[in-house]
DNA sequence: ATTCTGACGTGGG
DNA sequence: CCCCACGCCAGAA
């Protein structure tokens, strides 16, 4: 009980670290998927706290228009597309090409969200 | 307690 | 396609 708020972290990187190399996708997705549809700015401010947690890869997580709108907070000032392009995905001006070719979506790709 | 801000999304023009 | 206003919710000042 009253709990949900640590569960909620948990959650987002949980479902982050299932998202297959050379693919992306959303914060609203994550957010749908894991069953708070309006909490899509929450999962970004989760995002937030998982800088010291390595095992989150944050750069697959872009907004819903495919901008890198995150790269401000990976170190440097391109960490985040260069990640992107050592997986192949090409990005131009903070955007990613051929966006719907490399979109994944936990809620179609992923069985039902359970904690 | 109140106000502002933010790694967002949707709807309307 | 772009731009704008509004809704959301947790944390900071």
């Amino acid at each position: 009980m009253s709990q949900g708020k640590r569960n909620f972290f948990e959650d987002v990187y949980s479902v982050v670290k299932k998202i297959p190399f050379g693919k992306v996708t959303s914060y609203g997705s994550i957010a749908k998927y894991i069953g708070s549809p309006q909490s899509s700015r929450m999962v970004g401010w989760a995002m937030n706290s998982s800088h010291n947690i390595h095992d989150v890869p944050a750069h697959r997580v872009v907004n819903r228009k495919g901008l890198l709108t995150g790269k401000h907070h990976f170190e440097g000032t391109n960490l985040m597309q260069q990640l992107l392009e050592s997986e192949g995905i090409k990005v131009h001006e903070n955007k990613i090409l051929n966006f719907s070719n490399v979109y994944w979506d936990p809620v179609i790709n992923l069985p039902p969200f359970k904690k």
